[in-house]
This record gives C-alpha cells, sequence and structure tokens, in this order.
DNA sequence: ATAAAAATATACAGACCTGTATATATATAT
DNA sequence: ATATATATATACAGGTCTGTATATTTTTAT
C-alpha cells in the first residue's frame, strides 16, 4: 500500500493545477503531503518525472471514469457521442474537478521537444481518437472530422472553464456539439 | 521613436510564446533584445507590469487587425460572423504568429486574484463580446449563445495549434462554425 | 561646446529552486 | 531481538530568478 506516494501524486495534481507547475516547488508538496524531499526524489527521481505521472494518472482516471460510464449506459452506438458531453459535464461539475492537466501542461512547456509537452500533446491525441472511435461505431462517414471539431468544443470548454471557474461553458459545448453531431449523421 | 521599448515588448512576446512566461527570465529577454535590464526596468518598471503591457499589445494589435479586415471587406453583416473565422484563419497561418496570448497567460497564472490571470480573463470576455455583437448585427437571436459556442472552437482550435504547430485546427473550427452559424440563422 | 538625458556595464543582494549528503528514527519482518 | 527496509530531520551545494546600486559611456539638445 504505497499510500505515500499516492498523496504525494494527489497533492502535486491539485497543487499543479491551481497554482502552476512551474510556480510550484517541490518544498511545497512535500510540505503539504506531510512528507519530506527524500521521499519523494525516492519514489520520482525527479520534478520532471512526477509532473509526468502526474499527467498520466490525470489521463487514466479520467478515461476509465468515461470507459466506465459509457459501458454501464447501454446506449446505442449513435447515442454515446452525445452522451460523452453528458458524463464530461458531470465530470467537470464534480467537487474534485481541477481542470484538464494536458492542457496548462503543453501551456507551461510550449517547445515541441519537452517530453511534457510531448505527453500532453499525444493525450490529446490519444482523446480525439477514442472520441473518432465512437463516432465510428456510430457509423459517422466522417468520424475523424468530427472528432476533431468536438475535440475543439472540448477543450475550448476546459480552456474557458480555467479562465473562469463555474462559467458554464461545458453547457454550450454540448449544445454546439448537438448540432455538430446530428448535422454528421445527416450528412451519413 | 521609443524603439528600445517596443524592441522589448516584441521580444517578450516572442519568448514567452515560444519559451513560456515563466521559463523566461528578464536576462533572457534584453540579452535577445540586445539591451540591459536597467533598461527594461526604466521602461517597465517590473516583470509584471511587462506581461501585462505584452499581453495588452497583442490584443490590441489582433483586434485592430480583425476590425480593419472586417471593415474593408464591406460584406453583409450575416456573412462578417463566418468571414471572421477565414480572417483568423489567415492570422493563424501568417509568418509572424505565435499564438494566442491570454490562453498561455491564463494557464500559468491560473490564480484567478493574479492581475495577469484577471487580464487574460477579460481579453478572452471582450473577444467573446466582439462575436456577440456581429452576430447581433446579423440580427441573430441568441447572439450571445453563439458567441459563447464560437468562442469555445476559437480557443480550441488556439489550443491545439499551441499543441502541435500547423495542426490545421482551424480549418475544422471554421466548418464547424460554419454549421453552427446557419443553424443560428435559420432557428431565428 | 556644453549641459541634460538616455543607455550601458557590472556587480550584487536576497530569495527561491532542484537535487543530494548525512545522520537519525521508526516501523516491519524473521 | 535483531536485521532491514522505510521515513524523517536538517543542512547545503550550485544554480537561477527579480530587482537595485553605482559608475561610465553615448546620444541628444541647445
Amino acid at each position: 500500500m504505497a499510500t505515500l506516494k499516492d498523496k504525494l501524486l494527489l497533492v502535486a495534481t491539485d497543487l499543479f493545477q491551481t497554482r502552476g507547475i512551474n510556480s510550484t516547488g517541490v518544498d511545497t508538496i512535500v510540505a503539504v503531503a506531510g512528507t519530506t524531499k527524500m521521499t519523494l526524489y525516492k519514489y520520482f527521481g525527479s520534478k520532471e518525472a512526477l509532473i509526468l505521472e502526474v499527467l498520466k494518472k490525470g489521463h487514466l482516471d479520467f478515461q476509465n471514469w468515461i470507459d466506465e460510464k459509457l459501458n454501464a449506459s447501454g446506449k446505442k452506438p449513435s447515442d454515446k457521442i452525445q452522451q460523452l458531453f453528458d458524463y464530461i459535464e458531470e465530470w467537470v461539475n464534480s467537487p474534485g474537478f481541477t481542470g484538464v492537466g494536458f492542457i496548462k501542461a503543453s501551456a507551461e512547456f510550449p517547445n515541441e521537444e519537452n517530453p511534457i509537452h510531448q505527453l500532453s500533446s499525444q493525450q490529446s491525441r490519444e482523446f480525439r481518437q477514442f472520441i473518432s472511435k465512437l463516432a465510428s461505431e456510430a457509423s459517422i462517414k466522417d468520424a475523424d472530422g468530427l472528432a476533431l471539431q468536438l475535440s475543439l468544443l472540448f477543450e475550448g470548454a476546459m480552456q474557458a472553464e480555467q479562465m473562469k471557474r463555474g462559467s458554464g461553458a461545458i453547457k454550450y459545448a454540448k449544445k454546439a456539439a448537438k448540432i455538430l453531431i446530428d448535422g454528421a449523421i445527416k450528412t451519413n
């Protein structure tokens, strides 16, 4: 039971989102987590490695949560894409929500050769492919095109939410998504 | 002819976008600009003040450029909203483009009480209101609703462009915008 | 030519940062 | 109980950061 490592990941996730990654020192992280730097460096080796693990965990948790929700619903494929945005809204409005890791990370590490930037970029791509798969299963012809458009709405809404908490941007993203999805189904 | 101040603003704008704001020290800025810290601090007083001026200039330049383009076109209001995205595409693909300042700034300064975050948030709001005005002039009923949706597409596309240069995200944003605009006109 | 303004060169204070070294304490097994 | 892994306490090295102090040089204006 590696509770200390989990605690560090949890605390780092929160601090990175609320104060920024570069603005959060490892001293702050260990202080809030109630441990020492020695322990952090034993588990993660470096701050960069910690950042990468925080990103990976955040993305995995999100994907698992969405997967479960969609699988449990048992709706037919053509409804699942629309449902996706319902669940995203639920996720955004849940108490633990602090933002999307890869959006912030890519802004703080804009250099495309930086490993953190690369991971962010990869996660964004993976999520787009996930939407594309849903669109394919719903027999939408231009699945990739729709997925890209929906991912723009998603990232735009997350960006807006970051600028102003509780902005309700996701509600409008949902409406726009419905229009785009319906349009893509019709032009099949 | 305050060319040194302008040079500092120009260099800072570029470095902030390509390396990140927090990752760019004033020493680097003055070195690239070919001057000294004394001069920078004489003109701006602090790094925070420099950041704020960089943001203000970037936003003003963008707004002026868009305004000119739209005014010169002489198209009727209902076409101007669609045109807006054409011009945004042109702007994104122009050589000098380095990204949208307020998107990166809000990510690097997530604290809502931070002056830089507040300015970013305000600029995002102003751009949304600008779209809303265009929509109103085009006699679209739910102008604010459409403006919010379009701003999500815009910010999402800028975010995507930041993650991967030349991603072509703006092309898909344009298509999605057309669908949303046409839908909003119809349901008038 | 000379006074005033603008820019430079250089050094440094004080704070913060990542990462490590060293030594001590606390659990957990056998 | 005794060895072993795990965590802590503390200090510090070496670097970077913002911002300032001091003195010198260059440009501009009269």
